[in-house]
DNA sequence: GAATGTTTTAAACATCCGTTTATTCCACGC
DNA sequence: GCGTGGAATAAACGGATGTTTAAAACATTC
């Protein structure tokens, strides 16, 4: 029973606990002692807690980049040389996202470890997860670039980058806001509702119309 | 000279530190090195860090607090019992938000303390957040409400977060956004720029059309 | 100009942190 | 059975953190 189950015990602890404090403020000691592990068995088996958190990652998005390739090559196939519709590739990649942390209903703890990865520091973070699932988003943005020919280069830039900012603001965050609405609307939402809410708003905000070209914003 | 400009260079240094690498990663000692001031200087002047972290978001919302009421007041009088309409809504509150750190010319940061306000635990500097600033959020909540009375309670309360997500992910991931932007579409963008972009987003975000009421959300 | 109250300063305090070391435990192959 | 090597453990290390103390410097008032 026991042999490397040491590590997945780390790696679950951790995870959650990042997730709900944040890599500077979870320390070490918390996590070993509430996996019930030693202390020294982070350093032993991962090396750092730098090197921790980039293992808490890679559980995720190794299996999530693996999915969406496969699920994006299947769309390509089957849309031949049309472009692929934004909604279909949304969908697809709302799907994805679902699929992956389902195994162990742990979707809450993905999104919050996107947002964080997007707004703590840690540059080393930022370098892994660049240098190793880059390549699926750059695959991804030139899908969706095929999608909307009609917007112009930088402006689907950002208007991913919004998009993106939607999503991972609101389902990162969905503890507080849930509680917030609870309380306020007595309607208990789940993920999936939320994401069914999301989708309407991403793809208006996607197809909105141009920006003026006035050369101020306001008064 | 001297007098109690110590608590204005402890909070200017605070900020942008803050701004730059979050709170629980930003020591005392940095901050009061850098301002050229004594250690203790902290803790005389504001009793703690976390009070210290408070005293920075008072000194933006504040005076963005007072402003806002104030431009709402003079948009109340001037629609008298319609209701105004959902772009001059967002338009005030955008240039509410534009105009407060104009005079320091800070409004990266801003927005950066206001998305680490969101995304990092601090659960006090939530309490405060809610607790002296509120009833702005309240207020301008409603006058939403009377400008989509198309949409369901539940419904706008989301939406609001969503477009809220959207802004302060966007503003707050700003630095790291524009290096990607600078480099892929040689493009310099300001942050007027980004409000310029944002807002069809944003409106047409809140009049997206309601979700199906489809029970699943994918396959 | 002495007294008073406020601000600044240097030093120490008590914790907590990530990491390392040295030892012990335990399973497996010979 | 014994020895070997990987894994677990307890303890310590060096350093950084927020906070407190007690003395010095300063400004203000009478």
């Amino acid at each position: 029973m026991a042999q490397t189950d040491t590590v997945t015990r780390i790696l679950d602890t951790a995870e959650v606990l990042f997730a709900e404090r944040g890599f500077a403020e979870t320390s070490l000691r918390t996590i070993t002692s509430k996996a019930k592990v030693n202390l020294a068995a982070v350093n032993y088996h991962f090396g750092s807690k730098k090197a921790l958190i980039q293992a808490v990652f890679a559980r995720y998005l190794d299996p999530f980049s693996e999915r969406f390739h496969q699920a994006l090559d299947e769309l390509e196939v089957q849309y031949r040389d049309e472009a692929i519709p934004l909604e279909v590739l949304l969908e697809t990649l709302a799907r994805t996202v679902l699929e992956v942390p389902a195994e162990r209903n742990s979707l809450k703890v993905f999104m919050r470890l996107l947002g964080l990865a997007y707004t703590q520091a840690q540059g080393h973070l930022r370098r892994y997860i660049q240098e190793h699932y880059g390549n699926v988003f750059s695959r991804f943005s030139d899908l969706v670039r095929r999608a909307t020919p009609e917007l112009p280069e930088a402006e689907r830039f950002w208007r991913l980058h919004f998009m993106l900012g939607t999503v991972i603001f609101t389902l990162s965050g969905l503890d507080a806001l849930r509680d917030i609405a609870d309380k306020d609307y007595h309607e208990h939402v789940s993920v999936r509702d939320l994401i069914r809410r999301l989708r309407p708003v991403v793809v208006a905000g996607m197809q909105a119309p141009l920006p003026d070209d006035a050369l101020k914003v306001a008064g």
